[in-house]
DNA sequence: TCTCCATTTCAACAACTGTTGAATAGTGTG
DNA sequence: CACACTATTCAACAGTTGTTGAAATGGAGA
């Protein structure tokens, strides 16, 4: 019996009937491969081939890896600032810490799928060419600049110490949510004794008292019962 | 003029007077390397050169990429955690918010300076291989044991809520002091509108003040003035 | 019909990679 | 002296990579 001949696989098709593959579902893949892989460890080739494409398509559609990132970021984190956004508007009279859990919701919303992709993410922040850093902080700072509103307002209607550094509570706030979604998944056990699930929401809750602890005025004002339902 | 001629360019000499590469110098090599382009995108041939070594001599010291990574924790976690083991004897009657901040001097101390390589570690936490997850597990659980008994001493004593978890207690405290150590000096004009070294100084403190707030008993016990130069 | 355009694939090239075995160079021991 | 051992380099191989230009394919419009 003798081996297929490699010649005669068949040839794919080019043109408006081949293989449809929009920059959507391109992203996507890059996506799974830098989570994997980090980005300098991902290959045009095992992008592509986690498309299903050729890899000179990524060419055809963008300039480099680092242009598939920036479009990564682009895509992810507008919603994010969109949403953010909404929770920050000076007419919402909404109580301050119900203000502060929705920020964790949102952030929770949009990022809670994307595991690997955070450390990706941070070692840009920390490593990553000046392009990639200016990119992430203008994307971060527009995010941010929602948190620091709200906890701004906070202070004014009397809710939050008068002494807080606005900018350095949202980065409180949001980080220490960051490191929840992305570790205790993975270190449930160790971190809770609870399974899974269970575990992030407990966590959740767990920070979100110390936290407003840390924050409120009256010190140890009371957080009612049904916040944590909220989504 | 005719270019030099490469087949003259001397041999280096092998054997015991061979360029001394030891195994501290390779790791060295190998964590920049790996904080520069993560452990996939680390390349053997760009660790020897940082390294100036021969790739082949990488191959004689350790089986693999991986094995240098679980070397690099090796080297690195156990001297963090026997510091920690010291303040967190039963027989340390220091105040337990001294101890708290003493726990973070301990990680300052020890990772303030690898910046890239937590990116990398978080990595692998999350996407790396079950051996590389069990190793940092391992190396985690110990140092994280003895700031959940410090924090429960705490307890103990009265100087801590009766309702706090430990394991996630100690993750709030440590996470963020690490969150504070690797994004601060990235984005400290945005996050505290104060430059570099200060920044980091600021945001440490304001992290400490609003924990020892979000974990007190009572209330609002106040930290004093001298705590923050204890180094 | 022909031309243009958009999209996708093919093919190729130079460079890089991981890894291995052999060679080299000393030292110590019997 | 010969041999064994250690540490380092050289050389080579097969495989993978990034990237590019050309080719193929269909649809739309003149």
């Amino acid at each position: 019996m003798k081996p297929p001949n490699p010649k005669a696989s068949p040839r794919k098709t080019r043109g408006p009937k081949a293989q449809k593959v929009d920059t959507a579902l391109l992203l996507d893949a890059a996506q799974r491969v830098f989570s994997a892989s980090g980005i300098k460890g991902a290959s045009i080739r095992a992008i592509a081939r986690e498309a299903g494409c050729d890899p000179a398509l990524i060419y055809y559609h963008f300039e480099s890896k680092e242009a598939m990132f920036l479009a990564l970021l682009d895509r992810k984190l507008p919603p994010l600032a969109q949403d953010l956004e909404f929770i920050a508007e000076a007419s919402n009279l909404e109580p301050t810490y119900l203000r502060l859990w929705k920020i964790s919701r949102v952030y929770r919303r949009h990022f809670s799928r994307d595991t690997g992709f955070r450390a990706v993410l941070r070692g840009q922040i920390v490593s990553g060419t000046e392009g990639a850093k200016e990119a992430i902080a203008r994307h971060i700072q527009r995010a941010a600049r929602c948190n620091w509103a709200i906890i701004e307002q906070g202070i004014q209607r009397g809710d939050l110490r008068p002494d807080l550094n606005p900018r350095m509570t949202g980065f409180f706030l949001v980080r220490m949510f960051m490191e929840i979604f992305d570790l205790v998944p993975a270190f449930s056990e160790r971190i809770t004794q609870m399974p899974g699930e269970q575990a992030l929401v407990a966590t959740e809750r767990a920070w979100f008292e110390l936290f407003w602890r840390g924050v409120a005025v009256p010190p140890v004002s009371a957080l009612p019962a049904d916040l944590f339902s909220v989504e």
